[in-house]
Formats: structure tokens, C-alpha cells, sequence
RNA sequence: GGUCCUGUGGCCGAGUGGCUAGGCAGAGCUCUGCAAAAGCUCGUACAGCGGUUCGAAUCCGCUCGGGACCUCCA
């Protein structure tokens, strides 16, 4: 059942049919994050992406390789090829082995994503453990003639590179010469050829804490070299996807492309997809602003802009509301429109669940609530039945539509409306025919677990909330309001509520 | 300064030139011991000014506003 997806190609600019290169295996790589500090909202949103494209991938019938790499040494502070290696300064500052630094963040990575429900990737390689590798890639590119040693560093040459053949910048549009021209460099002062040249291999400093043995002296691996030599390990000289925030376009992946193709003499990447940037009040989340969150800050509410706790289920539904490729910006209004949004579908999640197909020549039948209903002699509602098989379809095409999980989720609540109205029992589930309603059950639960990796936050013991619900049945048939309404307030006090309906009573979390 | 993106109803947020996005908030109705929940109905939006077109939120131009990248950032 593969889906004509559609992927917006930063490569091409343009969206293209998806076409993996040997189907139906799909090799997708992610620049993971760089460990020295705790994880923010911003990178969640980027890793979130890739998880839902992971996540339909699969859903669709590929076999995915999903590698997404650790950044654990090379990406320095500052200057580009200049400046203290990030986990290094961090290692310091906190009197810490680098490596202590690299763990602690390591996990609180895995945690956060854990708890906004990612699926873990294949593979998640780290920079350090592929030394070997990039050693050997800088010896190839010095032996192509691609590179040069100066200093005891080693620096890729884009003059050469362009000289050959091919285009730096053609990833980010950026044209040499504007970059030469807005370069900080001064002339003279460098080891490089030409400032644009970005350093595959540093020499260390004795001071510097991570360093190793090298043909070129003791140093440590450039930034941009490792995702090119941990991809081509684990996904081929070329592969289908690589993903990544829109901040690593350039210079990050634009260095991918000309390490790849100089070392492999082919593209490396047939798609490159990036997402856009998580805002605040329309200016871009970052520390210097003081305006990023960490997760747990969100999780908990604390944090000045925050004026409540948001779930992780809220946030990652509230970052599916829009299309990955948009900003989406970050308010409280929005959040909160978004937790009532998310608990509709859990209810709406929780009571399809529960409820199965009745023929229409049964005359009763009972729930899983142990509760009888009438059902007459009832007819197919042929319209009804056309809709969901729309809707459902719709939901595929918008997420063939290069992931458009905004519209995704405007299906969903679509279909949400038969379910409640089953649920209430304005609706019969026989008048959606046997097909009907287990499409309705079966695409709903997929949807929204699978596809979009939301599930039900509850800690709830259910045999006490239904012991609650039987007295709350007994009082309410004694007329014994007082108790009734007490049995209601136990519920609102754990964010619950009742559902007394005509045919059933239930619960389900407090929108 | 260079490159690029963007401006949608009270708020958020999709929108492929003509066909109801969706959510939140708000109003009304149904149901109910009272509620809650849900369903139904309603608000008729596309920064401004021109242009192309039978027809534009959607294409083109200009003006104004916001943002990103160009330096580490997801």
C-alpha cells in the first residue's frame, strides 16, 4: 500500500515524487544534536519532523534505515574554524571529563524524546566513535587533491572542488563570491587558501582537552566531516534522505556536499529536507534572546513566559498543528488551545477503543461498559460511509503532500465527529456497515498512534475510576444529588470528568 | 549590505486561480436533576495599492510590516 509521498526537495526547491534508490529500503540521516548542553524546544521540533517522516515511512511499507547521529567533538564555539571546542568549554566550566559532559546531555536527550514519544532511530552513531573513518576521509581528500595540509591542520579546498566541476553553495544559494566578499577574514593572516575553506581536520592546541593522534599531529576531527563519514558508513555514498534544521543549511550541509561528492564522486544525498524555526512572539527561539524553553521547563510550566504546564503530549501535538517547513510561533493562547485540541483526541481515542460493530438484525447489544442498547432495524448511511473513506483518504494525501500534519490532523477531527457521535449513541455503528466503521476504528487508532505518535497520558487506575462510576450509577438512581455531585468533583480533581449519558456513563479527561 | 521566506477571521494555523481546511475562544439550539460532554447552526478572513484573468488569499509589480540565513545554533 506504498503512498505517492511528496517531498519538498531544499536540493531542487521544488516538491518531488519520492523515489527511493532501492526500494524498499529507505536510508534517511538526521544531524543529531551536539551534547554540551540540554536540549531545547527548537531541536525537538527538527527531530520531530523526522520522526513523523520515520514513522509514515514505515507506516507506508519501507524499510527504513534512520540514522541520526551524536555530535560529541568537533563543533566549535565561535568562529567557525576558530575558537574552544563546545564539549571541551563545557568540560571545563563544570570541571567535568569531556565524556561526563557528552553522557549527562546524551541522556537527557533520550529523555526528552522519550517523553514526547519518538520512535529511537536504527542507528545513533557518534563522532568519536568514527575517528578511524574521518582520519581515512581526510587522508582521501588530501590524495584527490581536494584538500591541504597548513599548520598541522587540514582544510578542504573549494577552489579545487569548483575547479572540477562542481558548485559550492548551490545547497543554500549562495554565490562565492558574495561570500568572499562578506568574509571576516583578513587576507594574510590565515592558514587558508581561500577563507571559504573549512577545516576537516584541527590542529589542537596543548591545552585542548579531546584530541587525538593523527598522520597531521595530534588534533580532532571538523564539524562537517563526521555526518559525511558516518552517513556514507551506514547508508552508502548516496543515500535518499538527509534532514536537519534550516540553520545547518549553510554552512553545515553545504560542506556535507562538497566532502561527499569530493570523496565519493557522487551526490550523496538525493533529497534534503529542513525544517523551519520554533518563534517567540515572531523572533526565532535562541538562548541570547532569552527566549528558548527547555522541554522540562514546558513540561513543568516554569518558566517566566509560561503561565502553565504543558504535557509533552500538548507540545508535540501543538508542533504537528502546523506544517514543518512554516515557523510556527509559541504563545500560551496557542498552547492552550492546543492541550484542549490534543485531550479531544485522546477522548475521542479512548472511547473508540471501546466500542465495537453491531449488526443491525442484533436486537441489544452490550459495550464494554456492560451497558445494553437498543438497536432498531437500521440502514447503511451510504453518504456517511463516502465521507469516512474521504476523509481518510484525505488525511493520506495531505501527508503525501510533503507531511502536511496540519492538515493531517484536520482529517482527524473529521473522523473524530463519527466517533463521538457513536459514542454519544447519536449515531448507530450499524448505519456505517461493517467496512465502514472498522475503517473508522482501525484508520483513527492509526492515525493517531502510529502516524502521528500521540498516546493517552494517564497514570489513572482504571478499576478505581469504574469502581467510582458504579457508586456515582447508584446515587444517581437513589436522586441522591449531593453524593452524585461529590463523585464529580472527585473526578475534576484529577483533571477527569464525567460523561453521564443517556445510555452510559464514562470518563474522560478534562478538556 | 547580500540571499531568501513571510503578512489569512478575536487567537493559532492549512490553503494546488473558481469548490466549507481544522483547532481554540464566542453566540444559539438539542440533551440533562443541575451540569458536563457531544452533535447541529452561526461569525463570512485573506497587509495596502495597482495589474493579468471570465474569475485571485492563491500569478505579476510597487509600497509598508515581520522574520531567517550570511558567525555557533535544530
Amino acid at each position: 500500500m506504498t503512498q505517492p509521498l511528496k517531498i519538498y526537495n531544499s536540493l531542487t526547491r521544488q516538491k518531488e515524487l519520492f523515489q527511493p534508490l532501492s526500494p524498499p529500503h529507505v536510508g534517511l540521516y538526521v544531524c543529531g544534536p551536539t551534547v554540551y548542553n540540554y536540549v531545547h524546544l527548537g531541536n525537538v521540533r527538527t527531530f520531530l519532523t523526522f520522526d513523523i517522516l520515520f514513522r509514515y515511512l514505515t507506516h507506508i511499507g519501507y524499510k527504513v534505515r534512520y540514522v541520526r547521529n551524536i555530535t560529541d567533538v568537533g563543533h566549535l564555539v565561535g568562529d567557525g574554524d576558530e575558537g574552544e571546542d563546545k564539549i571541551g568549554r563545557m568540560a571545563k566550566l563544570e570541571k567535568l571529563e569531556p565524556m561526563e559532559i557528552v553522557q549527562r546531555y546524551t541522556n537527557d536527550f533520550h529523555q526528552v524524546l522519550e517523553q514526547l514519544n519518538f520512535r529511537t532511530p536504527s542507528i545513533e552513531p557518534t563522532a568519536t566513535g568514527h575517528l578511524i573513518e574521518q582520519i581515512e576521509a581526510v587522508k582521501d581528500l588530501i590524495d584527490k587533491g581536494l584538500a591541504y595540509e597548513s599548520n598541522g591542520s587540514v582544510y578542504f579546498d573549494i577552489n579545487q572542488y569548483n575547479a572540477n566541476g562542481n558548485n559550492y553553495g548551490k545547497l543554500s544559494g549562495r554565490v562565492l563570491e558574495d561570500l568572499l566578499t562578506e568574509t571576516r577574514e583578513l587576507e594574510g593572516t590565515s592558514e587558508k587558501r581561500n577563507p571559504l575553506d573549512f577545516a576537516i581536520w584541527k590542529k589542537a592546541a596543548p591545552e585542548h582537552i579531546m584530541q587525538w593522534e593523527s598522520p597531521w599531529g595530534k588534533g580532532f576531527p571538523g564539524w562537517h566531516l563526521e555526518c559525511t563519514c558516518m552517513s556514507t558508513k551506514y547508508l552508502g555514498k548516496q543515500f535518499d534522505i538527509h534532514g536537519g534544521g534550516m540553520d545547518l543549511k549553510f554552512p553545515h550541509h553545504e560542506c556535507e556536499i562538497a566532502q561527499g561528492t569530493g570523496l565519493n564522486g557522487t551526490e550523496p544525498v538525493r533529497y534534503w529536507m529542513h525544517s523551519n524555526m520554533l518563534t517567540v512572539n515572531g523572533q526565532k527561539m535562541s538562548k541570547s534572546l532569552g527566549n528558548s524553553f527547555l522541554p522540562v521547563e514546558l513540561f513543568s510550566g516554569n518558566h517566566p513566559l509560561l503561565e502553565q504546564a504543558y504535557s509533552p503530549m500538548t507540545s508535540r501535538f501543538f508542533m504537528l498543528q502546523s506544517q514543518y517547513r512554516s515557523t510556527l510561533d509559541f504563545s500560551n493562547d496557542a498552547l492552550k488551545g492546543s492541550q484542549k485540541a490534543y485531550k479531544r483526541i485522546i477522548n475521542g481515542l479512548k472511547a473508540i477503543k471501546a466500542l465495537t460493530y453491531i449488526p443491525a438484525e442484533v436486537e441489544s447489544y452490550s459495550n464494554e461498559a456492560g451497558l445494553k442498547v437498543s438497536t432498531p432495524g437500521v440502514t447503511i448511511d451510504e453518504k456517511k460511509v463516502a465521507d469516512i473513506q474521504k476523509t481518510v483518504q484525505a488525511f493520506y494525501d495531505a501527508m503525501n503532500d510533503d507531511l502536511n500534519t496540519a492538515v493531517a490532523i484536520a482529517q482527524l477531527f473529521n473522523l473524530l465527529k463519527y466517533v463521538n457521535m457513536i459514542y454519544l449513541n447519536q449515531l448507530n455503528p450499524a448505519a456505517l456497515g461493517k467496512e465502514g466503521f472498522a475503517l473508522l476504528k482501525e484508520k483513527y487508532i492509526t492515525f493517531t498512534e502510529e502516524i502521528l505518535g500521540l498516546k493517552e497520558e494517564t497514570t489513572e487506575n482504571n478499576a478505581v475510576l469504574s469502581g467510582m462510576l458504579d457508586l456515582y450509577r447508584e446515587y444517581k438512581s437513589a436522586q441522591q444529588y449531593d453524593k452524585v455531585n461529590q463523585i464529580r468533583s472527585y473526578f475534576k480533581a484529577q483533571n477527569l470528568v464525567i460523561r453521564d449519558m443517556k445510555h452510559q456513563i464514562d470518563w474522560a479527561y478534562e478538556e
